[in-house]
DNA sequence: CTCGTATTGTGAATTTTTTCACAACTCAAA
DNA sequence: TTTGAGTTGTGAAAAAATTCACAATACGAG
């Protein structure tokens, strides 16, 4: 299979979380320009997306919503069923609990870790919460393959290493730090910071 | 001035948070070398980066840390304090409340709105929540350019849509819909799931 | 059936981004 | 002073991403 870039995968899933809309919405077809308004992106780029994704539509009536998401969702790789786990129950821990289970239900968050006493062996938003000090034997366990991490900054490239060792393969990082991790492991840097900063540098000067 | 990618700017920020690190612990220097394994890009890329904002170091000292992060600074144009406002203190809006001042003193969050009774006229980590009828006024009497949008997912294209009205310029939308704009606003997608699918797609198939 | 309209799929061109590779430079040590 | 090690800055090459532009297609109306 052809490599895909990063920026493709961004856009798949957005089309994604588009074409669910509609089908819930009972809309059978869509048009690559319809597609394109929706997710913010060129018609064009969504057209070729999908070429690499290997759907094709009818020229006459777009494309079918339900195969479309379909074929995404298996190009993709989504399974059935992913399991993750949280670490750090904090104001942002918590939310993020509360919010996942809303939002998708093939990937699930199966427990949370936290090393404060009071937060150890209580369920949040339905998740119960282990002291850290097992995270390493559940993870093997579990075969958990991805991490979401929302420990204060300064203890965040200790878990990450720990973690590591364990066999965990993708780590989505909500602190500000920059983890080192000799191994290949994929890091989802999501600073909001760096967004604000971003955000602000475009209206102000760029 | 010539026109820079968003990817440089992502990366620019990020040098720029690495410097302030190292200034804080008194590092005087630092190597283009040093500087991609705090970031994670290749060094060939910091130089690159690095022309593009105009700052040239020395073959035996590398960059002078505390200069280096001035000019990052005056290029993003970072100016001496922005004024934000945030929308819907929930959840996760709290959480950013608490985390935003903590993080970058040059940008302020200096309101907060909500349409719940039970929590206009509160303060929450220190800032004061209007009603949501009065943000309009609020923001061309501050001239606000840039809001956090952490209202639940079905308000936030009405939302979007009174604000530009008004004025604003950028957006950083945590919810997961796509707004639809008809202005040229810079709006910054921060969709936590959308960075979980990826971390999946990589660590299971890609 | 034929025409007109609207859309797809894609080769090719273009633009952008990244990488390579090395001359030029700085300094320290002999 | 001269050499050597290590780094920067950058032109040029390569790779990647995006856009263009249009032939091919499907369908409905007349
Ligand atoms: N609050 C936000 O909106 C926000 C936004 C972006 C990033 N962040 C970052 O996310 C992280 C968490 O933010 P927060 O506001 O939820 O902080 P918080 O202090 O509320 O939560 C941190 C949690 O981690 C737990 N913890 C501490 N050390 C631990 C360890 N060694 N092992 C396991 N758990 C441990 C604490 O007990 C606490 O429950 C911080 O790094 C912060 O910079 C927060
Ligand atoms: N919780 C998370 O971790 C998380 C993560 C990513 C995205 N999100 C998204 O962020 C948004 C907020 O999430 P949350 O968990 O904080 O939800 P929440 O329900 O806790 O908070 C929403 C807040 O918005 C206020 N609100 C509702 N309608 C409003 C209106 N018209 N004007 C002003 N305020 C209004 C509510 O009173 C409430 O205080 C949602 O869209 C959610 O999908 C949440």
């Amino acid at each position: 299979m052809k490599r895909i870039a990063e920026n493709t995968i961004n856009r798949l899933i957005v089309y994604k979380k588009e074409l669910e809309r509609l089908r819930r919405e009972d809309v059978k077809n869509v048009f690559s320009h319809k597609l394109a308004i929706l997710s913010g992106f060129p018609s064009h780029l969504v057209r070729r997306d999908l070429m690499n994704v290997g759907y094709f539509g009818s020229p006459a009536h777009g494309y079918d919503v339900v195969e479309l998401e379909k074929c995404i969702s298996d190009f993709l790789c989504t399974p059935e069923s992913v399991r993750v786990i949280l670490i750090g129950v904090g104001n942002l821990g918590r939310a993020i609990l509360d919010y996942c289970q809303q939002q998708n239900p093939k990937i699930s968050i199966i427990a949370a870790f936290d090393s404060d006493k009071n937060k150890v062996n209580k369920i949040y938003h339905g998740i119960y919460t282990f002291h850290i000090d097992s995270i390493k034997n559940f993870i093997k366990e579990n075969d958990i393959k991805v991490v979401i991490i929302t420990v204060p900054a300064s203890e965040a490239q200790k878990i990450a290493s720990e973690i590591v060792d364990s066999g965990v393969r993708g780590i989505v990082n909500f602190t500000p730090v920059r983890l080192q991790l000799n191994e290949d492991i994929y890091i989802e840097n999501l600073d909001m910071m760096l967004g604000l900063e971003k955000v602000v540098y475009f209206v102000e000067g760029g």
